[in-house]
DNA sequence: CGCCAATTTGGACTTGTTCCAAACTACGCC
DNA sequence: GGCGTAGTTTGGAACAAGTCCAAATTGGCG
């Protein structure tokens, strides 16, 4: 936490967090690059790997939190675990089967052409595609 | 198992399965009238209401196989449940977050436009929809 | 009918996730 | 700078969905 992580602290407070060693860590590793996606227990051994300490149910916690604030977005491909987008602005997903791997699709690779209404009393409050992929067997 | 059940016997058969007792009374569930969506615990449930002893493993085992088979079409919607779908054709969903329902649409109801090219050396088994609704607030 | 492989079963087990009560810590206040 | 307190973290227990397993049962063929 030595050197600036003052934009990080910042969006924390933004959202009403108190920014703690551990969710700075855990928002380091989640926001400092590219876009991710992870897992819980994934993003656990990471931050261990990163000499952060940081318990599973406080990752538990924080991704849950993140994503309620809408920090991240829950992207469901597989169900027995959950994985949590960095990207949470409007796109698609790549599922590839064979290794679990996730990979997002900009809105433009994909062209829905129309969407039904939804029923009478709802609304729609979110469209999600995943197109997935396995080796071709040859 | 009194009356009829030749078709579904036929179908067991056909896909290499034993038409057990257990299996067919899951499979008049499942299969006998509209095209449903059904978890485990639900169709297990079920079929003890209709009279059917049948194990919770035994559900688990005959939805897994039927799937196996192209029976069922496994629907990933809820990341810690799953959902099977007696409609293996071409077509999308509708999710009502707020309970939980799931509703086939039809492959018309939604146009998808352009999709990418699967990444070298794979092949697109599945492109999944869906469109999740909540009730409107108001 | 009798046999054998396929099937079913209850219960133990595993895995992902949440819950909980106790310990810790950020931060506003004096 | 210390203090108090509400917010946070934590290990471990608890929970839920699903799989595994070895023993008991059963369908179908000869």
């Amino acid at each position: 936490m030595q050197r600036s992580d003052a934009p990080l602290t910042e969006i924390l407070k933004r959202h009403g967090m108190r920014p703690t060693r551990q969710r700075l860590a855990l928002a380091k590793l989640l926001f400092a690059g590219a876009n991710r996606h992870v897992s819980a227990e994934n993003l656990h051994e990471e931050a261990l790997r990163a000499g952060a300490r940081v318990s599973l149910a406080t990752v538990y916690n924080t991704l849950n939190q993140f994503t309620a604030v809408g920090l991240l977005r829950e992207v469901t491909v597989d169900s027995n675990r959950s994985y949590f987008d960095t990207n949470t602005t409007d796109h698609h997903h790549l599922y590839f089967q064979d290794t679990g791997r996730l990979e997002d699709l900009l809105p433009s690779a994909v062209r829905i052409g129309r969407l039904p209404d939804p029923p009478e009393g709802t609304t729609i409050s979110r469209v999600d595609l995943v197109i997935r992929v396995t080796a071709r067997p040859d």
